[in-house]
Formats: C-alpha cells, structure tokens, sequence
DNA sequence: CCCCCTTAGTTCTATTTTTCACAAATTTAT
DNA sequence: ATAAATTTGTGAAAAATAGAACTAAGGGGG
C-alpha cells in the first residue's frame, strides 16, 4: 500500500465529524464536492484521500453515510474504545478529563494523576478523582491504559513520557510546551502556539490587503 | 518578499518557546543545529525558516538568543499584547480564560461569554466574571477586544462567527467542531481530532513494524 | 599569520502533497 | 432506448515543502 499523506489522515477525522452531523440530519448520501464544500477545500482532495484506503462511493451517487463513517472509523482505529489517562490536573488536563466529547468518540478517561498533594483526591467527575502520581506505572498496567495526555508543566514532560513509555503507553497527547524525546507517536498540541499563528495571519493581512 | 510557507510560521512559534527556555538557562547563542535537535528536524530547515525573514545569525557563532526572540516576537506579531474574548464557558472556554499561559505570553483575556443563565455571573478568575452573550458586541467595541476564542458548541459557532466578525474581531480560535465561514483568519484546534489521528498512528505502527 | 573547525545563508534537488483532467460507472429525463 | 447529467477513482501535472550541498564568514590555536 502506497504512503498515506499526515494531512489526509487529519482530513479523515474532520470528514467524520462532518458525516456524523449529516447522518444525524438523516441524510443518506453525500457527494465529494458537497462534503469538500464544508470543509473548505477541493473535491479532488477528499476523494484522492479516501481513495488510498479503498473505493467507498458509487460513481453517480456519491458516498453513503453510514458505510463511509464505517470504513474511516476502521481506518482511524476508533472503531474501539480506548483507555486513556491523564498527567496533570491543571486547567487543562482536569477540562480534558471533563470533556464531553471524549466520551462520545471513544476515549474512555480512566485515571488523572498529579504531583500536587493539594490536588490528590480531588473529585474531578462523578467517577474520576486524581490519584497520586506514584501509582502511574501500576495503574496503567492493571486497568490497561493505552493513550496518555501529558498536561505538566514543560519541565516534568519529559521524565513522564519515558515512564509511560516503559509501562506500555502506546501513544501520548503533548499539551506540554515541549518535543519529547520518544519511541512511541505524539501528538503536540500547544495552545499558545495556534494564537501565535493566528496572530501571525491577523497581522500580515492588515500588511498586504 | 517571497510567500512563507505555513509550516514555517508554526515552527517560528516552536522554536519561540526553545529561545525562551534556554534564554532561562542563561544561554547567549543557538546554533541551527542544537535548535533543530531540540525540536527534531533538520537544521538547514531552521535556517531555511529563518532566512525568509532576513539574516538574524552569525557565521561560526549561531543565533543571539535574545535577538532571535526579539525578531521572532515581530515577525509573529505578539511583540505587543493582545486582547482576547471567550464565548462559551463550557470545560474549554474556562480552562483557556485561567490558562497561565495565555496572559504570559501576551494574550489577555479580557471577557468570557455564555447564554446560560445558569453560568452568567460565575467568577472565573480574579478579574473575570461570566457576561451574558447580549453584551458581546458592545463589549468587544468598547473594550477593543481582537482576538476570538469560540468554544461554543458546533451549532452556536457559525452565528457566533458572524457576530464576532461584525463586530470587529480580527481573527478566531475555534475549538467548536466545525469548519467557518468567514472572512477573518481562523486557527481551528477540534481536540477530538488530535486524539483520532494519534490513534491512527498507534494502529498503523503495530501493523507494520 | 595561517590553517582548521564551526556555522549561517543560499541555491539547487528531491520529496511530498495538492490539483487537474478525464475515463468509467450510474442515474434521470425524454 | 438513448442522451444528458452526475459523480467516482486515478494517473499525470503542478505546487508546495523539505533536504542536501555548497559558499562565505567568523573564531581559535599554533
């Protein structure tokens, strides 16, 4: 099989979320130009992308709903539900953990660890309260943690990430300011630096236009 | 000038939060080479990066670490501060408006918004108070509010877009699960998709390897 | 002073990703 | 039944991005 682009992968998930509203408004079909029409971009490139894993459409139709929702769950690997803890009870790491959508697309959050003892034992949800980080490595062995999100402080991130990549951890979530040093995938997601490069795009607009 | 690849200006805000750690460690110069180590890329790429904005480095030393911090804070535009709206005080919307990050690098938040009552008035942080979406416009008028966060859920969004723009907003941060249709510059940050595509990465490694 | 080592800036090349364009399949209208 | 209108899937072209290689500076040691 030919080498599936980092972008078409990102695409997928924003097809689906795209898909599931269709479905929910009880459509059935959907062509490539209309779902490349709300997403913002060319037809070509949505079918192009789903082309590497397969022809789901049919050619006078387009793309069944229910069967394309299907097809990129399986090709994202969300069609299983995954269990996931999270490093950090910060406002971000306690939002993620409270965070409705979660739920719904199959992340499972089963444990929030802290070094903060001012922290350990604070309900967080109706079934989550944060643990001690001492118990990371038993924990996730015994409840069978899969994904990780890392939301400490840049300088504990990386010390964290080798200790869930020793207890079997098989990918982490990075809200950490940081590129860690791993053999396991990560996602980085720094929030500040989105608003560094909106600002970026706000202010050479005002440059050129 | 030549155009910037968008890649570029996502690196400048990366290598931006390197600069500031070693300008803490009391480093004076970089070199493309340990910069690029750190964020694991080539170093001709750092250079490469650096060279369309001019030529901030010097041959057999490296980068003045404060001067590149300095160059890079004007290229991106967060040399000056920015005033920062949320609308929707859900998990999201609260764990950015108390998020130290944001005032530290510049990002004020001045306002949170949200339609339900039962949140209206619920204090944030020190100096942050929920305010009824009523006020939103002149609120952002009055204050000269400039940058967005839309953390509303996907049905609200496109309305609230709408607003924010007429209103004068330059560009948006949308966490909402949805793509815009606006005229302003919008950086999209759907959590959900990270954790998709990160387990894509998780189920295609053990495949292969 | 000269040689060697380091490193930025730049040009050229390779790779990756997107877009185009068209044949093939399917439905709808007449 | 035939023609017209849709729409997918894909190979080829174009555009964007990254990487390698080279040139020119700069510094330190003998």
């Amino acid at each position: 099989m030919r080498k599936i682009p980092k972008p078409t992968i990102r695409r997928l998930a924003i097809y689906y979320r795209c898909l599931e509203r269709l479905e929910q408004q009880g459509e059935e079909n959907i062509s490539s130009k209309l779902l490349a029409q709300m997403v913002h971009i060319k037809d070509s490139q949505v079918r192009k992308d789903l082309s590497y894993f397969g022809s789901f459409g049919r050619r006078g139709i387009g793309y069944n709903i229910q069967k394309l929702l299907s097809e990129i769950r399986k090709i994202l690997g969300i069609h299983k539900s995954w269990r996931v803890v999270i490093i950090g009870a910060g406002n971000i790491g306690q939002a993620i953990a409270r965070f409705k959508h979660m739920e719904k697309h199959n992340f499972q959050v089963i444990g929030v660890f802290d070094t903060d003892k001012r922290k350990i034992g604070k309900q967080i949800t109706n079934n989550l309260v944060v643990s001690d980080i001492n118990s990371l490595e038993s924990f996730i062995v015994h409840n069978q943690a899969e994904i990780a999100v890392i939301a400490t402080p840049a300088e504990a991130a990386q010390s964290v990430a080798e200790r869930l990549e020793k207890a079997g951890i098989r990918g982490i979530i990075c809200f950490a300011p940081i590129t860690l040093d791993c053999n396991i995938p990560v996602e980085y997601v720094d929030i500040t630096v989105f608003f560094k490069t909106l600002v970026h795009s706000v202010v050479s607009q005002t440059h050129n236009v």
